[in-house]
DNA sequence: GCCAACGTTGGC
DNA sequence: GCCAACGTTGGC
């Protein structure tokens, strides 16, 4: 099994929006980046555990814990000429993005900041905190999952 | 195939 | 709002 760290910005989609959700499943949609596309394919499986970070916004940090629901399949959103994340060179046939779907797992005690990440010596390689890191989808190795977890005294199964 | 220009991300 | 970092685009 692995670890994955997911980014959005909570003004557009928060860990507590996932909760809201019917069977608290949202599929993660409008990734538009190749690495990313190619990680959900290649490298996610169904039953997989991922923080849910929040991005752009007033305190960033690790809000949560979900399970990774479904394997990769064709982003709807692309071929949807209102959405932000259409593209036109994008063909039913041959679709460009992909997305997997999060299902809610687990909720923290307490929100982790990312200053508490920072201040934290044995996360100093996690790829998210490595300067000029961009992607919003990152692998998270299974010791610095743990590390995360208990500092964020996630209530885990 | 190179690489400059441009656009986006995201912390501060 | 600024700006560093980096992915993408497009001219050549």
């Amino acid at each position: 099994m692995r670890y994955w760290l997911l980014k959005t910005e909570p003004d557009v989609f928060s860990f507590d929006d996932l909760k809201k959700r019917a069977k608290k499943t949202e599929p993660w949609n409008g990734v538009r980046n190749y690495q990313v596309r190619n990680m959900m394919r290649d490298d996610m499986k169904v039953g997989d555990l991922g923080f849910i970070y929040h991005s752009s916004c007033e305190v960033p940090g690790v809000a949560g814990v979900v399970r990774i629901s479904s394997e990769a399949r064709p982003d709807p959103t692309q071929f949807d000429p209102e959405s932000e994340y259409y593209d036109k060179g994008s063909k039913k046939e041959d679709p460009r993005w992909l997305l997997i779907d999060v299902t809610w797992e687990a909720d923290f005690k307490d929100f982790v900041t990312l200053t508490a990440l920072r201040d934290e010596p044995r996360l100093a390689d996690l790829i998210t905190l490595r300067r000029g890191n961009r992607l919003s989808v990152t692998p998270v190795e299974k010791k610095h999952f743990d590390i995360i977890c208990k500092m964020g005294g996630a209530k885990l199964k």
